[in-house]
DNA sequence: ATTTTATGTCAGCCTTGTTGACTTTCCAAG
DNA sequence: CTTGGAAAGTCAACAAGGCTGACATAAAAT
């Protein structure tokens, strides 16, 4: 690592915020978030379903139920956008769209279990790649991470995120 | 933060790589990448540019004089897709294609003073949102950040990622 | 002289974003 | 009760930016 490079720098310095060092940061976000989703998209090519697919999947998985506007918000797409990716996985039986009981015009979406079973492959090879980089790192570089992802987003976006990260809704 | 959930963990636990964690770490990535393109996207609206010209932008400005071969790499995108890109920017004059000296097959890039002006714009933009996160965080957390970041990297991508790294060719 | 490499271009396709216009449903104010 | 607005969803059309395939040119390498 190059001068100034990190955590012997420790405590008062602000070395760590030259804009030589913000670049690095802003390559490593570009470089990691291509592998980020590379092992997904190899699967998706499988199902011919694309990352529109796999970001609905994860989020229905996450919490059964939620309702297309919700999951509009948390995506950040339009909703003629999101309806597109949303009418293909239903008409293939991946998602289960149900009317909303007290108002009727929400649809509460569910994964069915063959699109769990989607559900898992691609988050089962995410997460393999996550655990390598996790026990590469280090627990303590993993808190490092969180923290500085976190303070990235948008604060709205923070927001969806804080609301889902402990077991949410 | 729930139960497991950092740095207090510390030494030789493994409850960092838990599922819940990592799934945990896998959203943080998903809207702090957001929130990481958001500043400069909104900026290129104002020019009919995309994202794509800013990487490309973005690489010419890093290593003046690359060429087409290696841009290609390093997007990881096909020459057909880049050609278009790259086209528009020099017709509109923000970057310069030369002839190489020793192999005229080869196209160097590099950035008019338009050119870089735009990436300054933009990059401006893009490391005032990551000083206020690395500033948010604190130096350890953004040395833990980039090794996660580099860890989760394809191989060849590290690479390049750590060619530049230092300052590059 | 031939083949390979680097680049560029044309054409056409796909995914995934966008906007605009429209329907249905619900709720609330008059 | 009716009417008007908000919310949810659908249809159509378009744009950006990926992709493949086919082909051209120039230079380098064999």
């Amino acid at each position: 690592m190059s001068a100034g490079g990190g955590a012997a720098q420790g405590g008062e310095s602000l070395l760590f915020l030259t804009d030589e060092q913000l670049r690095k940061g802003i390559e490593a976000m570009f470089f990691a978030y291509r592998g980020f989703t590379a092992d997904p998209d190899r699967i998706l090519e499988n199902y011919a379903y694309g990352r529109a697919h796999h970001r609905a999947i994860h989020f229905i998985h996450r919490q059964p139920g939620l309702t297309v506007n919700t999951l509009l918000t948390v995506l950040g797409v339009t909703k003629q956008s999101l309806n597109r990716v949303l009418r293909t996985l239903v008409e293939d039986g991946l998602v289960e769209s149900r009317v909303g009981r007290r108002d009727k015009r929400e649809r509460h979406l569910h994964l069915t279990e063959k699109g769990a079973a989607l559900e898992r492959e691609l988050s089962d090879a995410q997460r393999a790649r996550m655990r390598a980089a996790y026990r590469a790192a280090g627990p303590a570089a993993v808190a490092g991470f969180r923290q500085v992802l976190e303070a990235m987003m948008d604060p709205e976006l923070r927001r969806f995120y804080q609301m889902m990260k402990d077991g949410g809704a």
